[in-house]
DNA sequence: ACTTTAGTTAGCAATATGACTAACAATTCG
DNA sequence: CGAATTGTTAGTCATATTGCTAACTAAAGT
């Protein structure tokens, strides 16, 4: 089976504004936590559960010199995803011409109002 | 920020391995329900409730013609999901220059590359 | 009509998620 | 030292997720 728990991860890890955000502004650059939280309106120790979750999931690293933690992308971890998106596109689009055919047995049928 | 509910029900859909087995499985071609569960170890409730999530979330349409309910990819679906990695995947990357670029190519849909 | 097939609905339970406050380090600055 | 800064941990709470069973509807088959 196709029981790939790290996709499971990633995309979870993804499925989150406030986490998509980070990730968005770390791609201009790595920064400590009170940087990186500034801009929300949430509760530090919340912000943090996010950024744990980003690092359990290996898509930051953080290391922590005096009080400051910085926080930095890993730049290879989207890369999972994108193959199974990408692989999933040729999939869907190689049976495009199949899709229009089935639309047009469903045309058919009785259900023709809504 | 950018709240883009959508996203976020897009990742959250693909964050489970039984729905990203049921896209798979449907980009070879539509299915019944019944068809779809066969390979699946769970209750055909339970199972429902992922088709319904997949289709709330507008990556499958479906269909019932008499008893049998049909599941279709919507082949669009995934873009915006793909679209925000490859985003990311250009920033972390540092070609912000590329990415307009790409994006145009987004505008114009799968279906006019030949 | 009765049965089988195909799917649906309702309701329950365990766990995960995402937020909060309060209290606690640990480091740095005056 | 004492105080501010930076982050952490613990504990609580509400809701969402994901699974189940039981009972049900609707269409076909015999």
């Amino acid at each position: 089976m196709t029981n790939n728990s790290e996709l499971d991860a990633l995309f979870q890890s993804l499925a989150d504004p406030t986490r998509r955000a980070i990730l968005a502004r770390l791609a201009h650059g790595s920064a400590s936590v009170t940087d990186l939280f500034a801009p929300f309106d949430m509760a530090l120790p919340s912000f943090l559960q996010h950024l744990r979750k980003l690092e359990d999931g290996g898509l930051i690293e953080t290391t922590k010199q005096g009080r400051v933690r910085t926080c930095t992308l890993r730049v290879g971890a989207l890369a999972p995803a994108r193959g199974w998106m990408e692989e999933q596109r040729l999939l869907w689009e190689g049976r495009h011409d199949r899709l229009e055919d089935y639309l047009a047995t469903l045309l058919q049928g009785p259900d023709t109002d809504g």
